[in-house]
DNA sequence: TTGCTCCTCACGTCACGTGAGGTGGC
DNA sequence: TTGCTCCTCACGTCACGTGAGGTGGC
């Protein structure tokens, strides 16, 4: 959650990671502080994915749709994961669980996401004009609140579902 | 919905179709008089699976399963499902898409219901000693009371999500 | 050298989707 | 005879599960 810099993970355009050249603000300082020191803060696919309560497998297949990129990986080929990475697998499966959302939706909503805090990032100046800027979030706006009327219509199907059980819940006990 | 005489699809035993043996009681008497003209109520399983939202290869996937029996085969080898059918199989799809169960998990929810069915209609005068009946409702009670508590872990998780996406919304919107 | 974790194929599974080729009543 | 609906295989797909066989740093 709140992990401002993982824009552009499938299909937009990415910096080449010149970690020290990126402008220092307040929220990224502890970030850096973090990166210069604890780099042991990367973990191993076994860690990452008991962590994220998933199997290496699922995080391998996520990757190779482009949902995931771990953040770095040993000269010997291994996948290394940082926090904001498995936040991203959480995000994942709640998606998935919660909303019954497939791979390729979930994929949209990362990407929306992303943009978001993109443009977030953008705000202390940067080449972006002001018409181009809200139009970006105007578009970002719109599908978080689709995202939110697809949350609220499952939220009612599942309260008349209640109800319903209640119910018989109810007459059950009146029998007894 | 309230559908008394779905008992026994796939584990229990079940009587051998003696169709005008049974005991008519109040309930049942509309739905003999159903019987005994509107027998075009059944559906082939083009119109059965439209009319349930459903496709015909789920359909005869269910019924491979033992979730669903269509009600009747024409001589040729037909299936025709009745409106009672058509419930099951939205019950069925509202189990999928709501909790996420999988077909397995639904055939123990089906099961316990028609169980708890199978009971009410007993109610009317079988040889059941107090004693049983009173076991066998109190284990469909806590199997329900089990359901009910997975739904509302569901309703949980969906309402701290919309207050999620809520914030979210108010943070774009803020900026704009 | 021995464990342990990790790697890349590659086949299996669940809940169907999607033709392929054939039957049956208007 | 022609349409239409239905039938039973049987292979394909999505989101992984599950070994098979090999590599790599303590």
């Amino acid at each position: 959650m709140r992990t401002p810099a993982r824009a552009g993970t499938t299909a937009l355009a990415r910096p080449p990671d010149t970690a020290p050249a990126e402008p220092v603000t307040p929220a990224t300082a502890a970030a850096q502080a973090e990166g210069a020191e604890g780099r042991e803060r990367l973990l191993g696919i076994g860690a990452a994915a008991q962590r994220a309560g998933v199997s290496e497998r699922a995080l391998r297949y996520y990757q190779q749709l482009g949902l995931i990129t771990p953040s770095g990986r040993t000269p010997g080929g291994l996948r290394r994961y940082s926090p904001d990475d498995l936040a991203r697998v959480r995000r994942i499966r709640q998606l998935q669980s919660v909303l019954g959302l497939n791979l390729d939706e979930i994929a949209v909503v990362l990407r929306n996401e992303d943009r978001l805090a993109e443009i977030r990032l953008a705000f202390h100046g940067q080449p972006l004009s002001g018409d181009e800027r809200r139009k970006l979030m105007q578009e970002c706006l719109s599908l978080h609140q689709d995202l939110r009327a697809t949350v609220d219509a499952k939220r009612t199907a599942l309260e008349s579902m209640l109800a319903d059980l209640d119910e018989k819940i109810d007459r059950v006990r009146g029998l007894l």
